[in-house]
Order: structure tokens, then sequence, then C-alpha cells
RNA sequence: GCUCCCGUAGUUCAAUGGAUAGAAUACAGGUUUGCGGAACCUGCGAUUUAGGUUCGACUCCUAACGGGAGCACCA
């Protein structure tokens, strides 16, 4: 494709040369204005350069404008507001892209931002012995949607997910079980409501408390002989399974699974071997003093010899980097997990540098919910599966009371879409206000709109009659050019931000004016018209659904054919 | 209390330091018997407050007010 920013910055450092200004090409910088009628890009630097230069913005930007060399690609620069310059794009630079688009298809936006670069990318990492609850759904859907971004600019990604397979919580649910007698088999379900059981129980119950100390040391130690240990295989067995189910559902697969049994032994000697150099002895346990370096103090082996999350994070960065030859290490968390990141990377720096320096950790908001509708297990929180659900039997009751048929694979399609795009539309810091009636909406900004865009291309291309020459484009001469073609060319720059800044929502936001665009210019005329334009009309369509399906991919969105 | 993050239409979200702050939803009205009405068009409506920085501030700085997170053996 034209790299067209190169080209107007070309001829803008030309024509400010012809004036005696040197300026290097990186100082001129071209934004997309916000208002799409005010032209395709637009540059700042007469009003950057006006002071010194003692002319007026726009006195500067008229003399610039006037020495700008000819170009193909640009219909027109104009002088605008306090010292703009807008640029038009030409007809022939739109049909160029165009076709362009149509070529690619499937490849449509991908890019080499991150080529031969390596990428280990950490998320969906489940609390075994607790159900996927509606947090892990939000750190599933950025972190699939990362990855796969990520791999369309051009990296080598491997997806990795950590799965906490021994902790204190563990514990609690090991007891529950035992305490309610189901300790034969046992679903996800039971083992949720007894982690609940045991959560309370441990907080009221001094006789519990001292027996799920104890259920704790006994699966660190992995004591095969006892009872605990036995339930505590079979739970972390069913955990699993259902961890695979659910993230298949969702669309994402792991390359490896690194738990966090492993994890705490590695970690813990490494903290050992490290004290007292980077850590301290502390009241019988062994700590780090991030209040030296402007964070807090917090315990990485506790009194009891066991390992914390903090050692346990310490541990995962060895085996990583012993494992993989990677040029960055990816984690996405919940924000509540922010300031525990910074100090597992404070002190990494004093063990490894490499381990700091090449470790990112990125957090995304938390969720609220506002209306009670989902039915909740396990202490309030909704679970995965059963929003999916709830999702998925709106959709059908859509379709029917539309006399539409609907398979439940569509239905499925449509159900993730909504509350994946309702999490990835708001960028990623940010807490989520998640209701079931107004945010999983199927109208508006939404997933199904986009899904809806997707289908409806592909039926007026499936009506069309046999094309002639498909992938040359070429622009009729009597056309206004649409914002679908102003928008169209942009998809690659969007992917490329989104994934240099690790922000999905710029894709979703992107698509959505693209669909807006497009089902707005449907909506003006005939495609299928039998006029001499109807052979473009018919490209504008099918560029359109490659964008669509494309950007929906790199959500983790399915797109339907029909819905 | 200390540290960090966030305050934008009634509501849920956008906006590289740029132009008239953009959508969706809700509400009000409309869409020539036309390829998919999960759509389209029109209207209504917002930057918490007070200072500062500059050609220009939702955005950067300071303070107040309001909300959230973290702060020693949970993850």
């Amino acid at each position: 494709m034209v790299n067209i920013q190169d080209v107007i910055q070309k001829i803008v450092k030309e024509a400010l040369s012809g004036a005696g200004v040197e300026v290097g090409e990186a100082e001129i910088v071209l934004e997309h204005p916000a208002d799409l009628a005010h032209g395709d890009y637009s540059c700042n630097i007469a009003m950057r350069l006006a002071k010194e230069l003692g002319k007026s913005p726009r006195e500067l930007a008229e003399n610039i404008v006037s020495a700008l060399p000819k170009s193909e690609y640009i219909s027109k620069a104009e002088v605008a507001g306090p010292g703009f310059i807008n640029f038009y794009l030409s007809k022939e630079f739109f049909e160029r892209s165009l076709s362009e688009v149509i070529k690619e298809k499937e490849s449509f936006g991908k890019g080499g931002q991150l080529k031969d670069k390596k990428i280990l990318l950490e998320h969906s990492s489940p609390n075994l012995f607790k159900p996927f609850h509606i947090g892990h759904l939000l750190n599933n859907t950025y972190g699939e949607a990362l990855t796969r971004i990520i791999g369309f600019a051009g990296a080598d990604v491997v997806k990795i997910s950590f799965p906490s397979d021994v902790s204190p919580g563990i514990a609690k649910a090991v007891w529950g079980i035992i305490e309610t007698g189901v300790i034969d088999d046992f679903t996800i379900e039971q083992i949720g409501d007894a982690y609940v059981h045991g959560s309370n129980a441990y907080k009221e119950d001094a006789n519990a408390k001292e027996r799920i100390d104890e259920i704790n040391k006994n699966i660190y130690k992995k004591d095969e002989s006892t009872l605990e240990y036995k339930i505590y295989k079979r739970g972390r067995q069913i955990s699993l399974e259902y961890f695979e189910q659910i993230t298949e559902r969702l669309g994402s697969e792991f390359n490896e699974l690194i738990f966090e049994t492993d994890a705490e032994i590695i970690g813990k000697r490494i903290v050992i071997e490290n004290t007292p150099k980077v850590f301290e002895e502390s009241d019988g346990a062994i700590i780090f003093r991030g209040s030296e370096y402007g964070l807090f103090d917090n315990v990485y082996i506790n009194s009891a010899g066991f390992g914390t999350y903090l050692a346990k994070d310490t541990g995962l960065l060895s085996i990583k980097f012993s494992k993989y030859d990677f040029d960055k290490s990816v984690t996405i968390t919940d924000i509540e997990q922010k300031q525990h990141f910074e100090l597992v990377k404070k002190s990494a720096e004093f063990i490894n540098k490499d381990w700091a320096e090449k470790s990112d950790y990125l957090q995304h908001g938390r969720l609220s919910l506002t209306t009670g509708k989902i039915s909740s297990r396990s202490g309030g929180v909704p679970l995965a599966t059963d929003i999916l659900n709830a999702v998925n039997e709106r959709a059908m009751v859509r379709a029917t009371e539309a006399k539409s048929e609907m398979t439940n694979e569509t239905a499925e399609m449509i159900a993730v879409g909504a509350v994946k795009y309702t999490i990835i539309k708001v960028s990623m810091g940010k807490n989520i206000i998640f209701d079931m009636e107004k945010s999983l909406s199927f109208e508006g900004d939404s997933g199904p709109y986009l899904q809806y865009t997707y289908a409806r291309c592909k039926s007026v291309l499936a009506k069309a009659p046999p094309k002639r020459g498909e992938t040359n484009v070429q622009i009729p001469k009597d056309w206004e050019v649409t914002n679908i073609e102003k928008l169209l060319y942009r998809f690659p720059e969007v992917v490329e931000r989104a994934a240099l800044e690790y922000e999905p929502h710029y894709i979703a936001n992107y698509l959505n004016d693209l669909a807006s665009a497009y089902n707005s210019w449907y909506g003006q005329g005939k495609i299928l018209d039998g006029s001499d334009n109807e052979h473009y009309k018919l490209a504008l369509t099918e560029a359109t659904s490659h964008a669509i399906k494309n950007g929906l991919y790199l959500l983790g969105i399915e797109t339907p054919e029909r819905m």
C-alpha cells in the first residue's frame, strides 16, 4: 500500500525548503482531523513554526500550500482554522487503496511493526477451585484480543496462563468439600460453594481455621497419604477441565500452563539465595523492603515457610526466562494487582536486570454490576457461563420475535460478541460498569451491530451478478468519495496503534465508525441497480466486509455469514 | 493516614495538546411498498470546582470536592 503519510511529509518538507526553512520529516506531524469534512490529513507545522519565523500561522500556512509540489495522491490542500493545512486525498489514491484491500482480504490490516519480535503473553490465569467469574471474562477478552492484535502486527506470540493451584484459598475449598461430604465426586459448582463455606468458617470457627491451615500445609507438602491431597488432586483436575472448556468457548487457547506449585518452589529458592542481599528477615518471614523505593514492604516467604504470591511471581519470571527466548514478557491482570507487580518488578531488578527490563505488567479495570439479574453462585459473583448463557438466550428470543431462523451456533457467536464488545470498547485501564439490560445491547454501538453489518454485506455480495475482473477496482468518473473510502485505508494504522499501545479499544471504535459509515451510505441508495457504478459499489461492500471481519477477529469476535 | 488511578449529555462510553467535544442508549418525531428495519434520518442534551502553563487544554501542573485500588505473612 502507498505510504501516504510519507508522501505528504515529503512534499511539505520540499515546500518549506523552498522558503529556506529546513525541518526533518519527523517534525512534520500529520493527524486525521476529528471531522471527516476537514480532509484526510491535517498538518500543524505552520502553527509550530510561526513564532520563530515571525509570521502569522495562517500566512505561513498559505505560503506552504502555494509552494506544495503536485502529487497524484493529493487532490487538494487548504488552510483552515488557526493555521492547519488540510490535505484531501485523490480519487487515484482511494481507487488504489480499495483494490489493495480486496486483494489482501483476510490479511488486510497486517503490518510489520513487530516483525521478528517474540512476545510472551500471559493472561486468563485462573484461581483453581474458584469458578471462572466475570472478572476472568474481562481478563480473557483483553488477553485474547491483544494476542491476536500483536500477532497481526507481525510478532510471534507465545500464549501462557499461570493457574493458581496452591493457596490458602484452595485449602478452604478442600475443607468445604470434606465438610459437606461430597468427597467421592463433585462438580465445579460444588467446589464454588465449598469455597464460600470454607472462607466463612475460617473467619468464624477457630477449629475450622486450625484444620484448614493443616490442610494447606499438606497440600503444599504434596502429602499423598492424606485425604485432603486426594481431594485436592481431583478438584484441581475438575477446575482445569472447566478452565479449558470456558476458554475454548471464548475462543482462546494456550501454548503452556505454568503452575504456581512449580513457581513457588523456584521462587522460594531464589528468595533464599538472595537473602540478605535483596531480601531480609522480619518476624520469622522473609520480606522485601519496598518502602525504600516508594512502594511498600511485603512478605515473599511467610513464617510457615511457604512462598507467597510475590515469591511465586518471581519464580515465574525465572521459569519464563530459562524456558523461552523473547523480547518482551507481557502480563495482563486486574488493576488491583498493579502495586503488587511494581513490587515484583522492583525486587527482580536486583536479582536479574533483564527480568525487570523485559517485563511489562498491564492492568485492566474492574467490572461492576448494576443489576442483580444474573443468577449468582459463590459469594455473589456472577459466573462467566451464566452471563454467556443469559445473553445467548436473549439472542434466541430476539431471532424468534423477528421470525428469522437462528442456529445455536449463531446465537453463541452473537452472545460472545455482545459480551466481549461491551468489554473491549472501553479503554483498558478503566473500570467497566456492566448492565445486563443496557450494556449488552444488540443495537447501536455493539458487537451484534458489527456482525449484522458484515452479514448485510455478505448478503448483498451473494446476490450480485458474476463480477468482471474483481480485483481491478475502477472508480467511476462521477463518483463522490464517501466516508467508507476515507475510513477503509486507515485500518492498518489503527491496528498498529492498538498493538503498540496495547489498546484494543481503538479497533472497536474504528469498526463502529466504519460500520456506521457503511450503513448510512447503504440507506441512501441501491447497490444492485444495474448501473455502471454497480461494480464499484460492490467493491466498496466487499472491502468493508474484509475490514469488519478482520477487525472483529482481532477483538476475538466471530462473524456469522447470516444472522 | 500514606501512595496510585479515575471524575465528560439522564445513563454507558469516545476524543496524539488542536478546529464547532463524537457516538450509543433513553426520550420526541420520521424512513417514497428498495439488495437484511439487529438498519437509516431529524431533534434534545455534557468536560466536578478554582487557579496556572501556551498560539491553543477534556487532555499538562497545583489545590479543593467526589469515587476506586493498594498499603506484612490471600491471590
